[in-house]
DNA sequence: GTTTGTGAAGTATTTCACAGCC
DNA sequence: GGCTGTGAAATACTTCACAAAC
């Protein structure tokens, strides 16, 4: 296949979504690998760096199109750069923040997103003894703005750490403004429409889903 | 089948991963309907609630037992106790922290562990300008005093929000004194026996799995 | 000789559909 | 009449195994 080609969908059926979460997890290896100087990389190799099958490397990367070569493997910096573009990640995406309370200040001093290239270019709260108060660089601003600002700093994201309550009046809000990609922060599941995507960031559910397995005779230990 | 009937596994067959996964989220659900007053809902209106299906409910739970009652639903609070049981939230768990960062002391204080039962108990680094500091009540203490803790105070979750480049060996030293359940904060995945369970919090991960979708031309927009 | 990309086979998970019970 | 619990069917996902490419 010629590089010219435009082969960003090499087929016409979707991908599914459990492949595009994992691309972003390939990606992050391929760049400590590239870090360490490796050029080219098997999907074996690289399968045991991850410890998935290199089956499955290979199966996820055809639903996206082809960037091997027999007998070789991969470019590093080529499937790289190719998982970026496919991803969307070739670009800045510019983020906003609703809910400045202890998270939202967490969130906001967090120094994780921008070298990823999401930066948050406002955020809001309803508080009156928030607003105006100067954050990470931010001024926070009233959730008035919030319609204003998305359009004014192509916000494309948005961030939910608002309390729990009051969560799925905000996603709604975000989703009325446009916003289709979100990450929410609350210990609860805002419903939305099958085109809006939301990804929920809770630790204390990971933890719950975790105590069930120390309830029961430890199987498996005798390896 | 009568209650006195210890009825904890109703089968020989292993529950999926997955399902367990969802019992936790069907438990949450549970205790906001408890609150406001509800006794007993059916799959269906649960199901409407957290937006999946009243099959998938059923079939979940027809996993763990038989809990409901043909013609009616399901017991609320009846159910809620029961999940709590097989999950292993009846009661306190006792969690230690690794490293005390600008996350770890964001998790130090985060208010949303101890209500559901998981108990920071100690706290550990690496760095001396760090240890001996008194934070969210604790004292942070130096790495080497892990294994004695982790027995001292029944410890059986580890926590971890070291850098990357440590979480390997960090995950390692906790699996060795005998630590199964792992909630890992670092931006890796790091490798284990298959008796271990590690949950990543990975706010970058969840983005990057979303502007997937912020590229393509917006399907299902038309609904 | 090595490794990719992929149909086919094999598993896992979800949904259907209905008997049995309230 | 309404709803659960569950085999059977359908779908989704993973792994196998091998032809083609290097």
């Amino acid at each position: 296949m010629s590089p010219q080609e435009t082969n960003q969908f090499p087929n016409n059926t979707e991908v599914p979504e459990i492949v595009i979460a994992r691309l972003p997890q390939y990606l992050r290896v391929l760049h400590t690998i590239s870090d360490s100087g490796i050029d080219v990389i098997s999907s074996l190799q690289l399968g045991k760096q991850m410890q998935v099958t290199p089956t499955q490397i290979r199966k996820d990367l055809s639903h996206i199109g082809r960037f091997g070569k027999q007998g070789k493997g991969y470019n590093v910096g080529y499937l790289a750069t190719e998982l970026q573009r496919v991803l969307g990640l070739n670009k800045n995406w510019h983020v906003c923040l609703i809910g400045i309370g202890r998270l939202g200040r967490a969130i906001l001093n967090y120094p994780g997103f921008a070298p990823e290239g999401f930066q948050i270019k406002a955020a809001f709260d309803i508080d009156t003894a928030v607003i105006g108060q100067t954050i990470g660089g931010l001024t926070i601003q009233p959730i008035d703005d919030l319609k204003d600002d998305i359009s004014k700093h192509n916000i494309k994201i948005g961030i939910t750490a608002v309390p729990s309550n009051m969560t799925q009046k905000v996603v709604e809000l975000l989703t009325s403004y446009g916003i289709t990609s979100i990450l929410n922060y609350a210990p609860m599941y805002p419903q939305v429409q099958p085109h809006i995507k939301v990804r929920n960031v809770d630790p204390v559910l990971a933890l719950q889903s975790m105590t069930y397995y120390l309830n029961r005779p430890t199987n498996g230990a005798e390896v």
